[in-house]
DNA sequence: ATCTGAAGACATCAGCTGATGACATGACTC
DNA sequence: GAGTCATGTCATCAGCTGATGTCTTCAGAT
């Protein structure tokens, strides 16, 4: 974080963002508010709406964060894998893992999630599929993906006990173990 | 449905019930106003905080609703997977999946939810787990049915095109495959 | 030093939501 | 048929939420 002037757009709309994702990745989109918001982010929440136009543009900005520049990855490639499950057990499953599962109002809020799980997840498991020679390759990695997805929101839904509390290391053999299935078995 | 008496307290539970499981199922906790069960119920909205005591009380009803007589199934017996996935392609993944997916803040909410999940499909997965020899036998029954979670909501939620678009039959053999994936290669 | 526009703070609005209390109406008992 | 309680209807409230418009304040240019 920059050396903090007293009055610095770019900061301020970068510490929104930030505390944007965090709390939509917390609590998702409806029961995060502009006021929370802006609190965590020690900025003013009105400005939500001079620098995104609204919490909806918001949510679109916080899923484009959320993968940042990552690379796509193949879930099925370990070393990838244990990458991607690091990161979402430190950061939890962010706004997009959201949209995966519950859809919305907003049709940019949709295909923007759409795109973002499919450019970074869907599309690199089809490939692998395809090279493998499988059939329904693109289904196949959809629900892997969506497969994922669940494992990953039900680590922090309160609904699993264990699971919440398994490691990151007796995750990563379970998980590819599980995502493995969407292969013939040899 | 019962012969419509004029006034009968029964059939307007009942109607609530059914319409909160529907709308619950469609579009979760948060989408859904009590004005809106109410008329697809035909039913006064102010009945539910007569009958059920509020909304988030008649929540719980609907997850209570929403397995209703229906034996423990385990994912892993073709048969039973079978039973359990055309139901939800029929009615949708009802309101205790949401809660497996998203943590609520009412602890009545999730104790039912997270009891429900376990009663059903948790616990036989752990039975034959054990059975088998397995170790760590919650753990890996909890991944399954999260990963069965994620899949049954990210067909309706518009992130997946082809997950959306597959048929049952495909879809039970996907589904099946991909939670063999919690068992040892053979 | 002054001016000016950007950046931020503040008060406030309109809409929605769940809930409540008062009232009306019907059904059943005696 | 009078009385009584269950059932249903209606108006309304208080709280929250996202958004907007106005005013203040600061930084940098001239």
């Amino acid at each position: 974080m920059t050396p903090a002037r007293r009055r610095d757009s770019a900061r301020s709309r970068e510490l929104l963002l930030q505390a944007a994702v965090e709390l939509f990745t917390e609590r998702g989109f409806d029961r995060t508010t502009t006021r929370e918001i802006g609190e965590r982010a020690g900025v003013d929440p009105t400005l939500i709406a001079r620098y995104y136009g609204g919490k909806t543009q918001l949510y679109v900005a916080a899923m484009e964060a959320e993968f940042g520049s990552a690379p796509p990855a193949d879930l099925l490639d370990e070393d990838r894998l244990r990458m991607l499950l690091d990161g979402v057990l430190r950061r939890g499953p962010g706004p997009a893992y959201r949209v995966a599962v519950q859809p919305y109002d907003d049709p940019v809020v949709q295909d923007t999630a759409r795109t973002q799980l499919h450019d970074r997840l869907v599309a690199p498991l089809t490939d692998h599929f395809t090279r493998s020679g499988l059939d329904r390759p693109r289904l196949r990695a959809e629900l892997a993906v969506a497969a994922f997805v669940g494992v990953m929101l039900g680590r922090g839904s309160g609904a699993f006990d264990q699971l919440a509390e398994a490691g990151p290391d007796e995750l990563l053999l379970l998980v590819r173990d599980l995502l493995g299935g969407v292969l013939p078995r040899s």
